[in-house]
DNA sequence: ATAGATAATTAGGCTTACCTAATTAAATTT
DNA sequence: AAATTTAATTAGGTAAGCCTAATTATCTAT
């Protein structure tokens, strides 16, 4: 079995590794599970034993593939416990996630499986992250940020790249949800900010923090 | 806070005592959690200095009123959930329990309110248990387990005395769910089993076991 | 290439929630 | 009431997952 602790090691490793595309360090991991190092050391040789993770010395870890299957799992239960917060309990956007942190170490294939259905199968969550299938695929995606698209592209806003409540609600308070229609109208050269309409309508200027965090992809 | 032991330590304490209507004895409560009784004795000492419950020496101990609340909180957390795992998810009402032993520890007074509203409301779990509501309010229930009643008695199942999977089983068998209407026809005198109508049609037989379990109400 | 800074590891401890074995208290039998 | 059985407690110990302080490795800058 594996405890609640790996679990959140394993999660944390993956995403790191996402991040990075690199070996995970041990003082990376620390920050991100706000453990001390000499406990991420500890804890990390203890699971490279179980097989989860491969562990080099004063290198860093990277998981093994049956490490990355818990991991992906771990993620496929959050993100469905997020789309089931927002789509049947109303909760925004920015409301989920800790509650789905809680809710992804509920141990039931058998549920997780009903849930999935009960959704209706979604691709993505509320912020737009893949949902890996029970198989731990993952969909295609051909999303980039804004901020590598030029003046006319046209898009949809499928993704945020940035997770923070206050960017979210950022967001919303500026009226942008996923699915909206964006159009690059320009770009400021000397901030890199961005006019866009939204929709077809509303005229936006957006700072280059938020365009780099903002996904589209082709309509 | 209140940790994951804690929380068992307090339902378990509030089932013993609802059942039993005495003080719950440390053998009791070994029993019910799979603990030593070495174990409950360190633990509950450590509660009763939480003033979550009043414990003495060799007698046994109890709820205290912050105690029950949390108990209650519990327990209402878990009926909802098994609510939501059948009307929502399709699972039967002998498959929930365990799922519904993991979702009652999830912590968010936000999403337990949804989830209520979510249902509607519900009064009763998928086994006829009263849901308390969020302020510790039980419902008043006027059941009966079929046992008590006499020749002539009609009534609806509202409920069951024993949640076994193999009691639920047996009443799926047999076609026999909450709400069916149950019409006393004779009382062996020999063995207490039941001659009983179910929905005005069927005929059925009854042990005194299963009378025992099933809990009536007038219509 | 070496000094200094930064990152990782080791050593030794703590808390929580459990355990067994030994002892004491309470209940039951004779 | 004494003897026996049963229940509860105490004492001492363990594993998991964390900690701090001290040490060692690795990286960076001169």
């Amino acid at each position: 079995m594996t405890s609640l602790a790996e679990e959140n090691y394993l999660k944390a490793i993956y995403k790191l590794h996402e991040k990075t595309g690199t070996i995970v360090s041990t003082s990376a991991l620390a920050d991100s599970l706000s453990v001390s190092a000499a406990s991420i050391t500890d804890f990390v040789k203890k699971i490279a034993l179980k097989k989860l993770i491969t562990y080099e010395k004063s290198k860093g870890v990277k998981l093994t593939e049956k490490g990355r299957q818990i991991a992906i799992n771990i993620i496929r239960k959050h993100r469905l416990w997020e789309v089931w917060l927002v789509t049947k309990l109303d909760f925004k956007w920015d409301e989920v996630h800790e509650i789905a942190e809680q809710l992804e170490h509920v141990v039931s294939d058998e549920l997780i499986e009903q849930l999935d259905r009960h959704l209706g199968y979604p691709k993505a969550d509320p912020h737009g992250d893949l949902i890996p299938d029970a198989k731990g695929q993952f969909a295609k995606s051909n999303s980039k940020p804004l901020i590598n698209c030029t003046v006319g592209y046209k898009g949809k806003l499928i993704g945020v790249a940035e997770h923070s409540n206050s960017f979210l609600q950022y967001l919303t308070k500026s009226n942008l949800k996923l699915g909206d229609e964006i159009a690059v109208v320009a770009i400021e050269d000397y901030d890199c900010s961005f006019e866009v309409t939204i929709n077809n309508k509303e005229k936006k200027l957006l700072s280059k923090e938020v365009v780099k965090n903002l996904l589209v992809a082709e309509i």
